[in-house]
DNA sequence: TTGAAAGCGCTAACAT
DNA sequence: ATGTTAGCGCTTTCAA
């Protein structure tokens, strides 16, 4: 039924080690010009389709990566990270063999172990959101990079976004627009993104010889809820512009100023975090917001899987979040 | 390096076969409960596991499926095709080999090639939102099973949202609630979505007794700033609860509805379409709204593939598009 | 310039 | 109950 190389060889009249030569052009290999052609015409007229399984088989290293996801899949915008990962993995030859686990670790052990079985080069652990992480055993003695996480003791090589500039990046688009008093609406749950972000935001400050006033500083869930409950605060405080911690919370603050008749850039002015397409770009105004590289992550994860990105060694390798200004600075 | 059957037959002092029988747990083979003993001991003390390779060279036929998606890991939520596609492989133990396209005709050959050169069982061409399309042409002689989107003379299996059943189901919920003049903001771009919502609209009415109203049909662009544009005539137009063709039209129509001072669900009632999460469960109040079944379509999509649903032949097949009620109705 | 042949790790008759 | 052996489709020395 599939025509193997055999075949071609038989059709062309030549040994199936000369048409391995011709298909995989072959840099030390004299075939005659006749004979290549030969075997060329055979391969369009049988539709000849080389079998990669078992070119790898015979090579002995397979140009598979594999990638496991916690809810990558699941989650909106971090299914970039499998798109950057494919991308970077094709580029190079490779094929991304995917899974998503829910993070139940038997699923996630399930996985690990297929793509063990399937001769992957090494293994891309991905997390949906920025996090410290407990690298599952099986992980131990393989080829890893970890995605979007990291894990405590830095044991493993490691690619994550840059909170800390980004949310310096945020404030300066503010500072920039002339404001001097800026909120900052925080989440409340403990996570790189949440001190990374209040770093960011303390330097840009400090930067721009601003005091750091803690009653500037705000926590809330963080979601639209959590925007839209610290609305008030925010506007007591007197601040006249506000980071958001993401651009979620960064909506329900919209609605809470709005609600209070305040309008925005005007009267205040707003950025958030994430460019959560969704949202960021179809509020009104449009929402000014710094980026999460999720595609980017998943590349530079495969480029350091692949060893042909040569990171600090044992360190974290930070990505940009770049600034993604609309109408609401 | 890799520890393979060999090995683990020496160490077992049996051969291959032995090991290759209770491996794979083969139903008619005896073997002794000493040798099983040895082998599965000999298994784990040298870490063994089998090569998923050459075992599919070996037995013919290979455990992957591949899926073509245009733009799937792209965009919010579709990427639960992703996520049911692979689970229900997984569930029959297949791997998803996965490719995202962008659309590009050429990324898309080569990506089909090169998931043929991995024997992959057939292929599963999905679209981010449901249309009629061109099939590749080297999907012809391939396996194939199209997602969220058709052929146009219907000559694929194809798996696909009910629109006209989600159309129906929205305008139910209006109806239950006693709502009597219903407006339905479709969108403008030409699609199955747009007539079949439509459709099952107008059903749902007409079931209820209820005369349709062009008056009461307004078209929008597909996003917030159509709804919030659509505002004002839907209010004009005495409606008093409005079927929005998606989440994101409906949360510009809070803003116009806000803005003119009228109360959802108080006022008026408005459901959505596609439960798109990020949007839909927390705007306030959260809206009520349909869900696109993507996980099912990605799962219902392998099952066909696999032979393990038999659809009606010729027909695409309906995947129910189930309501999700909150708080604005 | 080309071909023969020995694997790659595993499965599946067929023997024993 | 267990072992032998011939492939699966391809790569790669090594000869010719």
């Amino acid at each position: 039924m599939t025509t193997t190389m055999r075949d071609v060889a038989k059709a062309a009249g030549v040994s199936v080690a000369t048409v391995s030569h011709v298909v995989n052009d072959k840099p030390g290999a004299r075939i005659g010009d006749d004979a290549r052609r030969r075997v060329q015409e055979a391969i369009v007229a049988l539709g000849y389709r080389p079998n990669a399984l078992a070119k790898t088989l015979s090579e002995g290293s397979s140009r598979f990566i594999g990638l496991v996801a916690d809810a990558i899949a699941t989650t909106p915008f971090a299914g970039q990270i499998i798109h950057g990962a494919q991308d970077e993995a094709w580029r190079h030859g490779f094929v991304l063999l995917v899974a998503n686990t829910e993070g139940n670790a038997a699923a996630e052990n399930d996985a690990i172990a297929m793509m063990l079985e399937h001769q992957v080069r090494g293994i891309l652990y991905s997390t949906w959101y920025h996090r410290e992480i407990e690298v599952p055993p099986p992980l131990q003695h393989t080829e890893t990079v970890l995605v979007n996480c990291f894990a405590g003791d830095d044991s493993f090589a490691a690619v994550v976004p840059d909170e800390e500039q980004g949310g310096r990046t945020a404030t300066e688009q503010l500072l920039a627009a002339g404001h001097r008093r800026i909120a900052f609406v925080n989440t409340t749950s403990p996570s790189p993104a949440r001190s990374g972000r209040l770093a960011g935001y303390r330097s840009a400050l400090e930067a721009a010889g601003i005091a750091g006033d803690d009653a500037l500083v705000f926590e809330a869930a963080p979601q639209q809820e959590g925007g839209y409950d610290a609305a008030a605060a925010v506007i007591a405080s007197g601040a006249t512009a506000v980071f958001c911690h993401n651009d979620r919370v960064a909506m329900g603050l919209y609605d809470g100023l709005r609600e209070r008749g305040l309008r925005i850039p005007d009267d205040v002015a707003v950025i958030g975090f994430d460019n959560q397409d969704v949202i960021a770009a179809h509020l009104r105004p449009p929402l000014s917001t710094v980026a999460l590289p999720h595609y980017e992550l998943g590349a530079a994860g495969v480029r350091t899987l692949l060893g042909l990105e040569s990171p600090a060694t044992g360190a974290r390798q930070l990505i940009a979040c770049p600034s993604v200004p609309r109408e609401s600075v």
